[in-house]
DNA sequence: GTGGTGTAG
DNA sequence: GGTTCTACACCAC
């Protein structure tokens, strides 16, 4: 058995059933292991002295976890083929052991290693092909997927690291006990500090390492996956933390303990954002601790860095972090790459084009947004001064074999393959010898868009919007040129970026209100005339949202009692709550607990339906605005509302108001529908892709609430 | 938008 | 000499 399940056994972990919230945390806890009481001690004088010089931050109250499953790859692996449990079990990807498993790694086996080595030093090492990534990707978007189910604060790191904002949780957990009469960490303490009943900072971290050990159980008991959690107060330091006890087990760290934790890395390599270039620029300045980067004075880091990222830097080495959790959303590029030792002639080229591409097709066509880029990359290897340099080359894909892309098939194969090759030829003198490395083939600049054309929604509002010069669609290959589609409309799934971005903008703004449920709590059952089967696959709050959006459910809350809600709108909501739509006003209810049985705390966001738009919201969306939703689908076409989308075909995006929804006109219900349906399984939120290319400080103040509130019908206004 | 670079797992 | 296969951010242009 692999060991990573054998800790788990150990572990403190909550499982789905056993927490109940109402109650005091200890009586969570089966196992004693990182279970800490409460001890009363100075937290700021002890803060002051193990920070020493540091100068002094007000802790943040924000609650991060951060979450790193176990030897991802190998855990995938052992899934699929549960004997590879009790075999030592390496994933390889060309020559190099890319990681493996507890039981390999008892042999001395690590990552990154030859895979000559590793089977030198484990005879009997069992190898997987690890090159084909399409499982791993699955996976990887099922563990965020089961996060977002948590909270809509989900960031991925790569395939197996996710970073969760719980602050609004954890807040609502506070004013549903605002002072529990006893609480613990779950999990290790980072440093075995005390905790302090007297520092909230401490009781909302303890709250937070509830929620971890609730999603690693429920990683484990949905998806067969453990890993390691880390609770602080910023991601660096959760992250920093997380892996303090592998595998399969969580810490947090206490403010008090950031110098201690950041000093306690082993070189400034280990802090995240602390690049290779970045740890050689430092080590030119004599820079190699984290200690020596806090002392070092800004002023010189400054002439080598630069004042901001000087700062950052600094931050860094003393683990200050304010950057926010942002929702990843679906990726925002697909590409293919493969690694060889050597090709060094055009037939080779294009074989390896050919190959790429075929998959990279395949899983375009899966993805259902339509690419607007394609990014040929490659290594060189130079023989005469012995270096490797990537280069690259780009152009915009032509509409119409864009819309061969998506419409699946291979029939984008051949056009695709001449773009890319005249790419490389730019890149590349046929008449000269070469030797590469590296091909990657990177698709793009990805739109989704409607079903079909005629039908898209860009139908609605083709006339109004602004029209595009056919020459900027010009790619490298001018006889590909699609002069034909004048690419004018705006598509369906810019429509549906602008709304969330515009309700990301309009939520940015508002302060949640929390609902909390104490009594336990039965799955809903489904609407009349939804699907069983399809409603039970929705989130929880989903459920919630489309029982109560049905007219046979009236119901304020799931269970009809022992409900408590907290009103906590500031000046702004209150005014807002004064526009409510007396009868289709509520509270968009996200749960923390899954078991039918289980008691549920509700974060939701009272005031925030239904009214009407506030003038800061007139500048909702960057790209379009010239005209607004509203005008746009007026001046087009308004269809009846009364042939509405049967219950059972609305499968909404977590971020949609099926009550919003079902108001919208039938055509562009279905408009909406087939864009999500184009995007699943993938299904995350799109407004963050807009946001997170502001600066950092609007991002911050745009992501950093929840987006919960999904009243689409309010951005349909007139400019 | 393009191309290079750096960072991450 | 770096090592794989992605994916993203930032910056100069």
């Amino acid at each position: 058995m692999d060991i990573c399940y054998e800790r788990d056994a150990e572990m403190s972990v909550d499982s789905d059933d056993d927490i109940d919230w109402t109650r005091n945390f200890s009586d969570n806890v089966r196992v004693q292991e990182g279970i800490h009481p409460i001890t009363a001690t100075s937290s700021l004088s002890k803060c002051r002295k193990t920070l020493g010089t540091a100068p002094m931050k007000a802790p943040s109250q924000r609650v991060i976890l951060h979450f790193d499953l176990d030897c991802f790859y190998a855990q995938v692996e052992m899934i699929r083929n549960p004997e590879l449990r009790n075999m030592p079990l390496g994933i390889q990807q060309k020559n190099i052991i890319v990681t493996c498993n507890y039981v390999a790694r008892e042999c001395g086996v690590t990552k990154l290693m030859f895979v000559t080595t590793a089977k030198e030093r484990c005879p009997q090492l069992v190898l997987v092909s690890g090159e084909d990534l399409t499982h791993y990707r699955e996976i990887s978007y099922k563990v965020t997927e089961l996060l977002e189910g948590y909270s809509p604060l989900v960031e991925r790191l790569g395939f197996d690291e996710n970073f969760m904002d719980v602050t609004d949780m954890v807040e609502a957990k506070l004013r549903q006990e605002p002072v529990p009469y006893d609480f613990t960490v779950n999990g290790h303490i980072y440093n075995q500090q005390s905790l302090d009943t007297r520092a909230e900072t401490h009781m909302r971290l303890a709250v937070g390492s509830h929620i971890a050990a609730k999603v690693r159980a429920a990683l484990h008991t949905k998806l067969g996956l453990t890993g390691c959690a880390g609770v602080a107060t910023n991601k660096l330091l959760a992250k920093l933390v997380s892996g303090t006890f592998k595998p399969n087990q969580q810490t947090t760290v206490l403010p008090e303990s950031t110098a201690d934790l950041m000093r306690s890395q082993d070189g400034l390599r280990k802090v995240p954002g602390v690049g290779h270039r970045t740890a050689q620029r430092l080590q030119t300045l004599g820079l190699s601790s984290v200690r020596d980067l806090q002392c070092f004075p800004l002023t010189q880091l400054g002439k080598e860095f630069g004042v901001s990222a000087a700062h950052h830097l600094h931050n860094l080495s003393l683990g200050i972090d304010d950057t926010p959790v942002t929702p990843t959303g679906p990726p925002q590029s697909l590409s293919d790459e493969d690694s060889f030792k050597k090709i060094s002639t055009e037939t080779e080229v294009l074989e390896k084009v050919e190959e790429l591409l075929t998959s990279l097709l395949d899983r375009m066509h899966k993805d259902g947004r339509q690419p607007g880029t394609i990014r040929l990359t490659i290594r060189r290897f130079s023989a005469t001064n012995k270096w490797y340099s990537r280069e690259s080359r780009q152009c915009p894909i032509p509409s119409n074999i864009g819309k061969k892309i998506i419409s699946g098939g291979q029939d984008a194969k051949a056009p695709l393959v001449n773009i890319t090759m005249k790419l490389f030829h730019k890149m590349i003198d046929r008449t000269k010898p070469f030797h590469l490395t590296l091909i990657n083939i990177c698709f793009s600049n990805l739109q989704a868009r409607g079903a079909d054309g005629k039908g898209s929604i860009s139908f609605f509002f083709a006339p109004r919007s602004p029209r595009k010069p056919a020459d900027q669609e010009k790619s490298c290959l001018e006889d590909t040129i699609d002069t034909s589609f004048s690419d004018t409309s705006l598509r369906g799934a810019e429509l549906v970026r602008g709304i969330e971005a515009a309700m990301a903008k309009d939520k940015s703004q508002r302060v949640p209100s929390v609902t909390c449920t104490l009594g336990p709590e039965s799955p809903p059952s489904p609407p009349p005339g939804v699907d069983p089967s399809v409603f039970q696959q929705l989130p929880r709050y989903i459920q919630r949202e489309l029982k109560s959006s049905t007219p046979s459910s009236s119901s304020p809350s799931p269970t009809g009692k022992n409900v408590h809600s907290f009103t906590a709108l500031g000046q702004a909501d209150q005014a807002r709550s004064s526009l409510k739509h007396p009868t289709t006003e509520k509270t968009l209810e996200c749960t923390l607990e899954d078991p039918p049985t289980a008691p549920h705390w509700y974060i939701g966001q009272s005031g925030s339906r239904h009214t009407q738009p506030s003038s800061a919201d007139d500048e909702w969306d960057p790209c379009y605005p010239h005209c607004s939703f509203q005008e746009r689908a007026e001046g087009k076409n308004h269809t009846d509302s009364t042939s509405q989308i049967p219950p059972s075909e609305s499968v909404f995006p977590p971020n949609i108001d099926p009550i919003v929804f079902s108001e919208l006109p039938a055509k562009l219900q279905r408009e909406l529908l087939s864009e999500w349906r184009q995007q699943k399984p993938v299904s995350k939120i799109p407004t963050t892709k807009m946001l997170r290319r502001r600066p950092a400080k609007e991002t911050k103040s745009t992501t950093a609430k929840s987006p919960q509130s999904n009243n689409l019908l309010k951005y349909f206004k007139p400019c």
